[in-house]
DNA sequence: TTGTGATCTGGGAACGTTCACAGAATAGAA
DNA sequence: TTCTATTCTGTGAACGTTCCCAGATCACAA
C-alpha cells in the first residue's frame, strides 16, 4: 500500500506541454505522428518529452480510442500437456512473430484451472485485448462462450465441432489421418491398430475418423484404444493394451508422435521389431519423431505456420475485414523414415 | 475500419444505473462489493447488469486506480530455446497457478526479436501490468533497463550480474555445480570436462564457476568448451572436440540435460560405454534425463517453485511490501541415477 | 418529540488521453 | 493592401470508471 508513496507521479501529457510551451493538442498530435506541427514545436516537445521523462498512459489511451494493439492467445491444457505438447510453442512463436511485424503485442493467457477459466474471461471482458487466438478449445470450452458474449474477435486454431461458425485456421486431420494409414496398408500391414487420444477435440477425434476412413470394411474396434492426452504415457499403456487383445498386430498409428514413442518402448520391451514385426506412424514430426529408434515416420504438423495465419486473420478480424472464408486449412506433409 | 459500425456499443455503468433506477456511485459500489447498499438496490442492480449485458470497462478502471491486477512473464530467448528449454514451461506455470490464487492475471510477453524488445519495452511502459517477472535475462538486457526507467515493481528469475541490486529468485548454480562435481571426482573419475553453455547468462558462467571450485589445481581449460545453447545440439559438438582434445576422458559435466543427452550419443558412436568408461551428470532433470540411456545423474532444479517463489515476491513488491531480503535461493537435490 | 448515530444514495471531480472544431498565424496571389 | 488557402495551435467534450463528500433516510433511545 506504501506504493502511492514510494512511486512518484508520473508524467502526463500536461506536463510535457507546459515544459515545452505549447498546448497538450499539439503534443498529443506529435505523439500521435500527425502532420501539421512546426517544427519548432516538434522540436521543444519532443526535448520535453525527454526532460520529464513522459511516458504515454495506455489505460487513458485506450479508453478513449477503443484499442490497445494487443491480441490474447489462449492456451488451454493442463499443465503436464502444456509442458509436453511440441505443436503449444510453434504455435505461439509463430503468432509472435506475424503480430510483431503489424506492431501487435502478444499476450499469452493460460488456463490451467476451472479458476483461470473465470479470471481470463473477466480478463477479456474488461478491454485489454483487441481479438483473441484460442488454441486446443475443447468441446464446450466455456472462454469461447464468454468471448461470443463480449463479440471479441476471436479464430481458432483448429476447429472445433461446438464452433462451427467461428474463424478458424487448422490442418485437415482426417485427411492426414487417412494418408498415412493408407500407406501403412499399402506397405503390407494386415492387422492395424490405432492409439487415439484426446476425442474431446476436434484434432483427436479427427485423427480416428481418418483412421476408420482408411479401414474401411476392415476397421476393428477392438484395436482402437482411446486415452484422454497425447503423452508418452498413453503410448505406453496403449501399446500394451493392444498386443493383449492383438498378439498378432502389425501396425499401429499413434495419435502423436509422443504416443509412438510410448508404444516404441513397449515393442521394444516385449522383443516386437520395429518396423519389421510392428510398423507405426506418428502425428506431428515433432523432438520425438527424430529421437526415436528407428526415426518415426509421421505426418508433420506446421505449427509455426498455423501460429502466424491465426495471427493474419485475427489482425484482418480486428480491422474490420470479415476474412474471405471462415477456415484455412493448411497442408501437412507426410514424412516417411524407418518406422514403417 | 468497420468496427465502430459492427459491434455495438457496450453498455456502461450509467445504462444499469438508468436501468436499475439509482445512480452511477451506487452501481459502482455493488460492482466492488462495497458495503452500505440496501438490498432492494443491490437486487436491482445485479438484475440490471445481466439485463443489458453490463461488463466492466478496465481501461477505465484502471485509468482511476492506477492498477490491473496483471503482472507481466518475460520470456527473452531465441525461439530454439524457447521451444526447447524444459524450465521455462514449468516456471511459467508455477508462476500462473501462484498469481492465480491471489487472483492476478499472468500476461506472458515473448521476446524473440530485437524489434519485440522495444515494443514490449513500450507496453511495459503503457501500464498495462503492475509488475514484471523476467525470466532468462541476459546481461545488459535493454529490458531491464526499461523497467528501471519507468520504475515498474519487477523480479529476476535468476541473478545477472547486472543486476546486483534488483530482487531475484534462483538457485545455487555455483554450489550445485561444484556438489555434482565432486561425486564426479570421488567416484575416481580423474580426467573431468565440462560441456558449459550459456556464459552470458548467470546460470551457465556459474556452473562453470563450479565446475572450477569442485577441481581447484587440477582444473584444466583446456577440458572446457563453451557454447550459446543449453542444447543437445552442444553436446554433440561438445563432446566430440572433448574427444579429440582429451581421448582419455573419463567424466563430463553437462551443463544441461540435453546437453548430456547429445554428449552421451557421441559417446555411444564412438563406442565409449557410460558409466563404465566415461561417467557424465548433468543439470535441470528435466525429460531428457529419465530418456537417456543409462538414465542421467543430474542436479534437479525446482523450476516451477522458482516461478512460484517469483510470483510470490512480486506480489509483495506490487502491494508495497519491500522484500525482506533481496534474493531468495532455493535448494537444489542431486539426483544419482546410471550415468555416474 | 427530538436527537443521534448508522446506513444508504447521488453527483461533482478526477484519472490522462484523443478528437473535432474553431480560430490564429502565415504565405502567396490578386 | 487585401483576400484566400494553407498550416498550425488551443480548448471543450468525451471515454467509463472510482473516490469522496454531502445530504437523505432510517432506527432507536432519551
Amino acid at each position: 500500500m506504501a506504493n502511492h508513496f514510494d512511486r512518484p507521479r508520473r508524467a502526463t501529457i500536461f506536463d510535457v506541454a507546459a515544459e515545452a510551451n505549447v498546448s497538450r493538442g499539439t503534443v498529443s498530435r506529435v505523439l500521435n505522428g500527425e502532420p501539421y506541427v512546426s517544427d519548432a514545436s516538434r522540436a521543444a516537445i519532443e526535448q520535453a518529452i525527454a526532460k520529464v521523462g513522459y511516458v504515454r498512459n495506455m489505460a487513458a489511451r485506450n479508453l478513449v480510442t477503443q484499442s490497445t494493439r494487443a491480441v490474447a492467445l489462449i492456451v488451454h491444457e493442463p499443465h503436464s500437456v502444456f509442458l509436453e505438447d511440441p505443436n503449444i510453442g510453434a504455435i505461439l512463436l509463430g503468432t509472435n512473430d506475424r503480430l510483431s511485424e503489424a506492431d501487435y503485442q502478444l499476450v499469452c493467457l493460460i488456463i490451467g484451472s476451472d479458476r483461470d477459466s473465470s479470471r481470463i474471461a473477466e480478463y477479456l471482458r474488461g478491454g485489454f485485448v483487441d481479438g483473441a487466438i484460442i488454441v486446443s478449445a475443447r468441446e464446450h470450452d466455456p472462454i469461447s462462450a464468454a468471448i461470443a458474449q463480449i463479440g471479441l474477435p476471436a479464430v481458432f486454431v483448429g476447429h472445433p465441432s461446438t464452433e462451427p461458425n467461428s474463424p478458424y485456421v487448422g490442418i485437415d486431420n482426417r485427411g492426414a489421418a487417412r494418408q498415412i494409414t493408407t500407406r501403412l496398408l499399402d506397405t503390407g500391414r494386415r492387422r492395424v491398430g490405432m492409439i487415439a487420444a484426446a476425442l474431446d477435440r476436434d484434432s483427436g477425434a479427427e485423427r480416428l475418423a481418418g483412421f476408420r476412413d482408411a479401414l474401411g470394411d476392415t476397421f476393428d474396434e477392438n484395436l482402437v484404444v482411446d486415452f484422454s492426452l497425447y503423452s508418452r504415457g498413453s503410448g505406453v499403456e496403449g501399446m500394451k493394451i493392444l498386443l493383449d487383445r492383438a498378439p498378432d498386430i502389425d501396425g499401429v498409428f499413434a495419435s502423436s508422435d509422443a504416443i509412438a514413442a510410448g508404444a516404441m518402448d513397449v515393442l521394444r520391451e516385449r522383443g516386437r521389431s520395429v518396423p519389421g514385426d510392428v510398423g507405426i506412424v506418428g502425428f506431428d514430426d515433432s523432438d520425438w519423431a527424430m529421437r526415436c529408434q528407428p526415426a518415426l515416420s509421421t505426418v508433420r504438423q506446421p505449427a509455426d505456420l498455423l501460429g502466424r495465419e491465426a495471427a493474419s486473420v485475427i489482425l484482418g478480424l480486428v480491422n474490420g475485414n470479415a476474412p474471405e472464408h471462415i477456415g484455412t486449412m493448411l497442408p501437412t506433409d507426410i514424412v516417411w523414415r524407418e518406422s514403417a
